[in-house]
DNA sequence: AAGATATATGCCTTGACGGGCATATACCCA
DNA sequence: TGGGTATATGCCCGTCAAGGCATATATCTT
């Protein structure tokens, strides 16, 4: 799975196809690759799980498909766990700098939460 | 990044150090893994900052290092937000099947919310 | 049907990477 | 100091995947 995204070309067809469904040309046009190269990354992407496509005309639009990705997610899970811990730590360690701040100009800290 | 998270067996010392620091030897024998192998994933995972070591007597001490899996995290991002979009559909058709419910067992669906 | 466009596939070459093995280096203990 | 243990490194080889290019296949247009 991982192998997959590992290939820089691929990544990137992936960040354009989060934003929608493009064809074969499109990709070729907007990532500047040849289209012997686009097509041979979509079917290991296709063959992955990555994307799917549907028939229109001559082309082919491909989109994402979300199980790989809920895939990574899950894989990523235990060590978000582990870096989380990490985070708090970091945080502890601001928060008694607050406590006892030193003569220096105090910039905003906190960062708005999130999956972090 | 990914394509160091891409070989097996660097996942599964990832895998291992998520639980604790370990040894060379230890994860040696925990993955049977030949001793030069084991030390050169390490190096791999070193270089990349996914691990760091501390020297202890003859023995180095690897444990994992948060930033390469934020940035992973980071990544998934904008994939997280589409395939969250798909799941919504799915509950929402979930929810239509509630209201006109087949004959069937109705199994417990709501799963405990989460990153997802 | 002919030519143009869109996409896929096959072949070849090259480079990167992992496995296996020997060996180097560093540390410990007696 | 010598021998044993722990870890790192260098070398060789096989494999595999990506790039480049030609070409096949399918569809559209006129």
């Amino acid at each position: 799975m991982f192998e997959i995204v590992a290939e820089p070309n691929r990544r990137a067809i992936l960040n354009l196809l989060v934003l929608s469904q493009r064809s074969v040309g499109e990709i070729e046009r907007h990532l500047h690759l040849p289209q012997p190269a686009v097509s041979k990354h979509l079917r290991v992407l296709r063959t992955a799980g990555f994307v799917e496509a549907t028939v229109d005309g001559q082309r082919r639009l491909y989109r994402l498909k979300p199980e790989p990705f809920q895939q990574m997610d899950a894989w990523l899970e235990p060590f978000r766990r582990f870096w989380s811990a990490h985070l708090d730590a970091l945080e502890l360690h601001l928060d008694r700098m607050d406590e006892s701040p030193l003569p220096t100009a105090k910039p905003a800290r906190r960062i708005k939460g999130g999956v972090v």
